[in-house]
DNA sequence: AAAGCGCACAACCGCACGATA
DNA sequence: TTATCGTGCGGTTGTGCGCTT
């Protein structure tokens, strides 16, 4: 059964607002409020739009306070850090940043600051309507289904077991190049430089040093949100943001080029020894979160944390699933889901000196790594 | 000069969810 | 209990502008 429209579209008027609309729409709300019911307001006050055009014009762009214009340095920071905490949840991100709208964030995400950050260019629309997505080519179709169409609708949508969003790629990808993790497991074969790049690489404090310094998060989040951003450890050196561009930027090409070029060539996750069982994901309880606050590093939650229902929402469960599914059935672990299809990889093998760090990021990262953590190989598998 | 292209931003679309009758 | 409605959200598209070729 249809839902039935909610307004009539043949009678509504689309496309940018006009002055006088803005102004009727403006005059009216700050006189008489929405009146609770945005679906009535474009008749009472004789304009032919939709009321959720009216709302979205209001919230966007009418309502005081409104702020246009460049992020500064410190927004673009939270941004950043929320995305890769809880993805794109951008209502959530935009009550962090007083205000910014949700849909500013977004494309401003969308437009600058993924590109800022990981360093890619994102495909033009001709492009995008012309050619297969990138990542699918370049992984062989298995490493994320991501351009239009294919994510469209809820952001719920159950990842296949071998699809992976765009959202949740990027965000491995930015976890990644922030970690310095490139540097430090992505190639083996250089373990002094790799190791000088973690060390170089920034670090993520637990959520106080974000909390101080960014007031409005206390106590706006959800409940979930607050889970997720305890547990996924923000940049630390909030003065390091120039260090972070420019080790982005230079990581960017080279970053890329190792993700599609391992992903693409059957590439190796590797999995650690032992089974490779997927928790369950689970909130972080406000009990436990004071517990992981008073860690140097807050911990993943998925350590010894796996209770309750909720989550880490689709992305981080659609992450797991395609780790799960593509590892699940290795080095003895649960073989659930039938995919045995999967090839057979190389023995875990740590890189010289790297286990202590990899080890330091697998307890702390939220991707699926807490089941034993789990490294991109810089060398192609296949 | 003009066509092609990329970018940024505003707006739309469809779905999920909660409230309510 | 179920159908309907209104709202909120995230993803996608439309469009105008400026730059490049």
């Amino acid at each position: 059964m249809g839902r039935a429209p909610c307004c009539d579209k043949a009678s509504v008027k689309k496309g940018p607002w006009s002055p006088v609309e803005d102004a009727k729409l403006k005059a009216y709300i700050e006189e008489h409020g929405t009146g609770g019911n945005w679906i009535a307001l474009p008749q009472k006050i004789g304009l032919k739009r939709c009321g959720k055009s009216c709302r979205l014009r209001w919230l966007n762009y009418l309502r005081p306070n409104i702020k246009h214009g460049d992020f500064t340095e410190e927004e673009e920071h939270i941004i950043c850090s929320l995305y890769i905490s809880i993805g794109s949840r951008w209502s959530i991100i935009a009550a962090q940043l007083p205000g910014r709208t949700d849909n500013d964030i977004k494309n401003y995400w969308n437009t600058k600051l993924k590109k800022k950050l990981l360093g890619k260019r994102a495909p033009s629309r001709r492009a995008r309507a012309n050619q297969a997505d990138p990542y699918l080519a370049a992984t062989d179709g298995n490493m994320c289904g991501t351009s239009g169409g294919v994510n469209t609708g809820s952001s719920a949508t159950a990842a296949t077991p071998q699809a992976l969003s765009a959202s949740a790629l990027e965000r491995i990808q930015l976890h990644m190049r922030l970690q310095g993790l490139y540097g430090a497991f992505g190639c083996a074969t250089d373990n002094a430089a790799a190791a000088a790049a973690a060390a170089a690489a920034p670090q993520w404090p637990k959520l106080e040093t974000l909390l101080q310094t960014n007031k409005p998060l206390q106590g706006s989040l959800p409940t979930d949100a607050v889970a997720t951003t305890v547990s996924v450890q923000q940049p630390q050196r909030l003065v390091d943001r120039s260090g972070l561009a420019a080790s982005a930027g230079e990581a960017a090409g080279e970053t890329e080029h190792q993700l599609n070029s391992s992903s693409a060539a059957g590439a190796t996750y590797m999995a650690p020894p032992g089974s490779f069982e997927r928790p369950k994901l689970g909130f972080h309880s406000p009990s436990s979160e004071a517990e992981t606050a008073s860690a140097d590093m807050a911990p993943c939650p998925m350590v010894g944390v796996y209770g309750g229902g909720g989550g880490f929402g689709p992305h981080h469960d659609e992450l797991y699933d395609f780790l799960y599914s593509k590892y699940g059935s290795l080095g003895g672990g649960v073989a659930q889901g039938g995919h045995t299809h999967i090839p057979p990889l190389p023995e875990l093998q740590y890189p010289d000196g790297a286990d202590e760090k990899f080890s330091t990021w697998a307890a702390s990262c939220d991707y699926g790594a807490a089941a034993g953590g789990h490294q991109l190989q810089g060398e192609p598998h296949q």
